[in-house]
DNA sequence: GTTTTATCTGAACAAACGTTCAGATAGCTT
DNA sequence: AAGCTATCTGAACGTTTGTTCAGATAAAAC
């Protein structure tokens, strides 16, 4: 046997991306075999070098292209004057955007350490790069007094990891609707980062 | 050959434990083979297995350990009658305690999927009894008025995974004292979670 | 209808995997 | 000094791994 009828690139090409997504999210990536990943899709482990030149080529691009989607979605947003509007806007695109591609999102923080080093290097870039429209946004944000953070830096990757979790617990069945989590979430960070003065304090 | 100079049970057993968890954080569970763990510690790979059934058993072990310390140390503190004491001295003691062992926090979140399907159950009920010491204080607070969360389950997890977040970037050399980082997450979880009155708020 | 090309099979490769075990010996017990 | 036992070696096992490639054929081009 050989070419099997209604072979085409263009389709098998992006099966084996999401099958190796999934597979991938859920066993990990040492834990996958490529037999495994050419089971689900239908071809055999050969066929799968036809679209990419190794396994790690495929991780990496896996990655990659979820992060430069993250990065083009998020910069494709209208920038708001308001601070705070503009806080609120990124907690809610970051939160939406997460539990929508949960696999992605997994193994683009899991996967880390199976990458090669140059890839490791381009990765956290593109990392970097989204935090750093969260940063921006909390510095500008303290530098003209709307909000109260002791350390911009820190106070940016507490706020992602706090964002993050919520990709830990959801469920698409579960008991709150997104925008409720949403609101949840955004009432949480704004009171952590804005100034304010308790009630009740003595 | 065969028994070499010097071994013993009391020395080779936490060698190997100490080697496994240093490379399962470092390279990940599946990644890491039983001779690699071996050749680390010295030994051939036959020898592992005087100490351990299977290589799940380790890790599950590793883990295991890490929980019941964690609950230990946990449980061992004294309890303050004042909420945001309680919530204090959780947030401090939760970094601390995070931060002295970061290779046995990382295996203990990231190597959940390895687990079978038994050891896992009991895993997972050993990080809720420890998520439950933080959602009573949320909750006790919340019913007495010191705190005002609009879900006690959720801003548990946010608040957990705010904290867990200083794992991923912390370094021993950095620029932060331990007590500084601790006062600066104590005051965007104190913030987050107490009643406030926004300064400057329309 | 013929040729060309893109796509896949199926077998093969050496290397690495977790695990087992008979045999050897260092160190403790007596 | 002799015997015993805990500890380790070294080889072996059957699988599985990522990857390569000659050969086969469906689909596209002409």
């Amino acid at each position: 046997m050989a070419r099997t009828t209604g072979s085409h690139s263009d389709i098998t090409g992006p099966r084996i991306r999401e099958t190796a997504l999934r597979l991938f999210a859920r066993h990990g990536f040492a834990a996958v075999s490529m037999r495994q990943i050419a089971g689900e899709v239908g071809v055999q482990a050969g066929a799968l070098y036809n679209y990419m030149p190794d396994k790690q080529s495929l991780l990496f691009g896996l990655m990659q292209g979820h992060m430069q989607e993250l990065l083009y979605e998020s910069a494709a947003r209208t920038i708001a004057a308001d601070i705070i509007a503009r806080l609120e806007d990124f907690t809610r695109f970051h939160i939406r955007f997460h539990l929508e591609k949960p696999d992605a999102v997994f193994i683009s923080y899991m996967e880390l350490r199976n990458l090669t080093p140059e890839n490791f290097a381009i990765i956290e870039g593109l990392r970097r790069s989204y935090e750093d429209t969260l940063e921006s946004i909390l510095r500008d944000g303290s530098a003209s007094g709307v909000l109260d953070v002791t350390d911009t830096k820190i106070a940016t990757l507490a706020v992602i990891a706090m964002l993050n979790g919520v990709n830990t617990w959801y469920r698409d069945d579960g008991r709150l609707t997104l925008d409720e989590i949403e609101t949840i979430y955004w009432d949480m960070v704004r009171k952590a980062v804005v100034p304010n003065q308790p009630i009740g304090s003595d």
